[in-house]
DNA sequence: ACTATTTTCAGTAATCATTATCAATTTATG
DNA sequence: CATAAATTGATAATGATTACTGAAAATAGT
């Protein structure tokens, strides 16, 4: 555990935007000015890759990266992708093992909903 | 609907993989050798958005293009990759719309779990 | 059907997110 | 502390996708 990853691990779980690995970049230079895109990179992937953070795929957009926190899902705004967390009494992985008979390794659930500001605009 | 799009239409609607761009690409060429990849990657995408096929966007792999029967969600490997379909009778619509209280624009569920070939190679 | 307007095309260049490379440095280990 | 293994910063490279272009095709109006 370097002090660049410890950092980013840090970044991360002290946030509660979905940070792309450009936002964590910018956060991280504050504290670190001369760290580097590829470290932010190859450490969020680690962190995702052990299960210390989440990677949230999304159309169009770069990764999202996230705390880890028991199974909660996202709502994601079709038209500006801002990311909201859905709760996690609402989680929907007791149903997903109920369903598939078997638990998953993961999942990733993405509900789309169009947000309240983007509707005021049309 | 010029002939082009048609074609990816029924490139997408007749198959049963969930092509890539590119694996659309190779298929539309057998029939119209000149077609651009261009092309196929902006009608995939005007497709998509009328809700004629799907997307279907994966962690560390170009997108996947399906066709657009209702509610089925996909199982990936996170090893090779490979998309396979959960059939209808489990999707997990109606539970998210009971539980949010609210019927979403969409949604996507991808649901990790190795594969028999992935499993049996360890 | 004929022409004008709009859309879409093929081909190619450009963009953006992400990975790979590599010599230098840091961290873990005996 | 010494040595091996892993990681770093800097930058080049990659891969998927989008943007741009003048030409061709589709659509609409008369």
């Amino acid at each position: 555990m370097t002090r660049q990853r410890q950092l980013i691990l840090d970044i991360i779980n002290s946030s509660y935007s979905h940070l792309t690995a450009e936002g964590v970049y910018t956060e991280a230079r504050k504290t670190m000015p001369k760290i580097s895109l590829g470290t932010v990179y190859r450490n969020l992937g680690l962190l995702a890759q052990n299960g210390e953070i989440r990677r949230i795929v999304l159309e169009n957009q770069p990764d999202r990266f996230d705390r880890c926190f028991p199974g909660h899902d996202h709502i994601v705004c079709p038209d500006c992708g801002a990311v909201r967390d859905i709760p996690p009494e609402l989680s929907m992985a007791r149903t997903i093992e109920r369903k598939l008979k078997m638990k998953p390794d993961s999942y990733e659930l993405t509900v789309k909903i169009v947000c309240d500001e983007c509707k005021d605009k049309k």
